[in-house]
DNA sequence: GAAAGCCCCGGAAACGTTACCGGTATCGTT
DNA sequence: AACGATACCGGTAACGTTTCCGGGGCTTTC
């Protein structure tokens, strides 16, 4: 069933099918609405390979995801899958490790899959000039923000929550209630991912109150698995390092300290406070429940492929969108004032 | 860059150089290697639409999963991927609600993006005939097994763990412990469901066991989702039914459920064991760590992909695989016959 | 009433690749 | 010396679309 057939089928010539197929304004009435009722009546489908083959392009979406892992994502992925079949484009996944280099990556997928447009998730951003001059398509990074800004800002888009806002926050919050000797889990330091933009929230926050910094607390996992957090941790309480709170950069490893932290005899919130930033489902589930800054996962994932498909049409240039968190408040931070929670009322 | 430049470039013909991209034998040493090098030095890739047009397929796989929420998932997934990728082909994925019809989805992409096989993830494979029959392709139905049989076992293939076994050793190991009022915790009853098969493992273990059936034990979540096996299991709980056990088709469910034990002033395990199916990672870091049986997901995944290579290749038949669970000894389940651990040894 | 414009439509060339058919050259066999 | 088999290669027609060009008919305009 081609167009061929839906042409003599209806006496019309394979241009006119065309037409009504690409919703042309230059057929008329009566001549659309017949062809339309052919191909639903041998109900069919366009064969996108010969279509993309003249048209030198495709309706594919690229998404190159780092660190699949993370639960945090799969939330994020299933909103940009339902977002991108819904505009009619079909997504084409690719992971990466940890150490492979994304946009070389998405370079390969582009001339290999002929890709309108690429997403990025969980990766860094902040490429080279040099890197990006092999990327001739629109792309948007998603869950991490331009901060570093290494790139001119018209050249891409991104969509994240900022990131060092968040941690600033979140060791704010700390702070107020008390605390003074803040610990930081990080999985890397200066890396240019999420990790040193946190670390960065965290200093400042330390900084603004006035407490000083002592290297002693920050730790780094190898990774941003939980495995290495737990490691981490337990390496860090060993050190002898004095804390009454922790502050964490993700939520999954959040839940890896907390158990290295009871393993060692800590508890949370009485012995030291948990704060953490992501906001997964699980951590509302454990003992004590997590108090973090839930990322809008749903509206992430909405926004990256509502920004690249506007680019994409050209409806709109490149955009750069800092979407808010949303504390929810668990178990796991306690007020340092409160010593005596029911003697001082 | 396409085929005739490099033929002009190699003074070849266009047939040639299509010779030595697929491959094909009847080329010279000579000549295959001067393409080769042309084709390396102008980086040529190959226009798959091209490609795809004459051949009137593609190489692509379609991956259809049901509740990407499980965290359960994303193991697999991710297996799949690389496994696909790793054999020269291209995963479409695309994720469908726990109402959508999957064959209908996967009918739809077969002809969409011409498939070359599909793969199906976390849902039913109870299908019809008729369902069937708007499927030409080969399939193969992930974390799925076939007991129910309504197929003939040579139109598809599956991988999965056997179910039914996995929860009747499960029970089985909790009878074992001493362990008599032994409560469930499912997603569904009847629906042909992975619930369904593990539920029956369940009531074939208590009746080996000469326990009998006590429908005031068995509970169903609304869906698979943590907040529905929490409610559940408070108003499990609530119903005064009396167990001193708890077997959970999932481990995110049960993850749920401990807190609701807890919150109920339940201690786990000495109150009240429990015990599931899946072996997610989280599991491992909740207090008390879970026990469960792990199911072999990069297996599986890995299983999955070779098997409908296998088929698309004609290189086999269809197959059924179960892979192997592996008990993971958390703390989550006690032993009723030590009441006094210390006093007994 | 002719020129100009618009609406609608058909013909045909592309897009880059594969498959088929056929042809030449080389070699071994009788 | 003639023949058949084999290895290698070129020409060309497809595959199903879109796009460009052009051409009829009809309406509007002066």
């Amino acid at each position: 069933m081609t167009i061929k057939d839906i042409a003599r089928e209806c006496g019309v010539s394979v241009s006119t099918v065309s037409r009504v197929l690409n919703e042309r304004p230059d057929v008329s009435p009566a001549v659309r609405e017949k062809v339309l009722l052919a191909m639903a009546a041998g109900n069919f489908i366009p064969n996108n390979s010969a279509r993309d083959l003249v048209r030198t392009r495709s309706d594919n979406i690229g998404l190159v995801v780092r660190g699949v892992g993370n639960p945090f994502y799969t939330g994020i992925i299933a909103a940009i899958e339902r977002e991108i079949s819904a505009a009619g484009f079909t997504m084409v996944a690719q992971q990466i490790g940890s150490r492979d280099d994304e946009v070389k990556c998405g370079a390969m997928m582009e001339r290999d899959k002929k890709l309108r447009g690429l997403i990025f998730l969980g990766g860094r951003s902040d490429y080279s000039e040099a890197e990006l001059a092999s990327l001739n398509i629109p792309f948007v990074c998603c869950t991490y923000d331009n901060s570093f800004g290494t790139l001119p800002e018209d050249r891409y888009s991104s969509v994240s929550i900022d990131d060092r806002a968040a941690a600033y926050d979140a060791v704010t919050r700390l702070c107020r209630l008390g605390h003074r000797r803040i610990a930081a889990l990080l999985s890397d330091r200066r890396d240019r991912s999420i990790s040193e933009l946190r670390y960065l929230g965290y200093q400042e926050a330390l900084e603004r109150q006035g407490i000083a910094d002592d290297e002693a607390l920050v730790t780094c996992a190898h990774s941003f698995e939980m495995s290495a957090a737990y490691r981490a941790t337990l390496d860090l309480i060993d050190s002898g390092a004095d804390f009454s709170a922790l502050f964490v950069i993700s939520d999954a490893m959040a839940v890896a300290a907390i158990k290295a932290l009871s393993q060692r005899g800590r508890r949370v919130p009485e012995d030291c406070s948990v704060i953490a930033i992501d906001g997964i489902e699980v951590s509302e589930y454990i003992s004590p429940t997590l108090t973090t800054l839930c990322q809008p996962v749903e509206e992430m994932g909405r926004e990256s492929v509502r920004i690249l498909m506007d680019v994409i049409e050209g409806r709109s240039s490149h955009r750069h969108r800092r979407l808010p968190t949303a504390l929810r408040e668990g178990r796991s931070v306690r007020d340092q004032y409160l010593i005596f929670p029911d003697a001082n009322p």
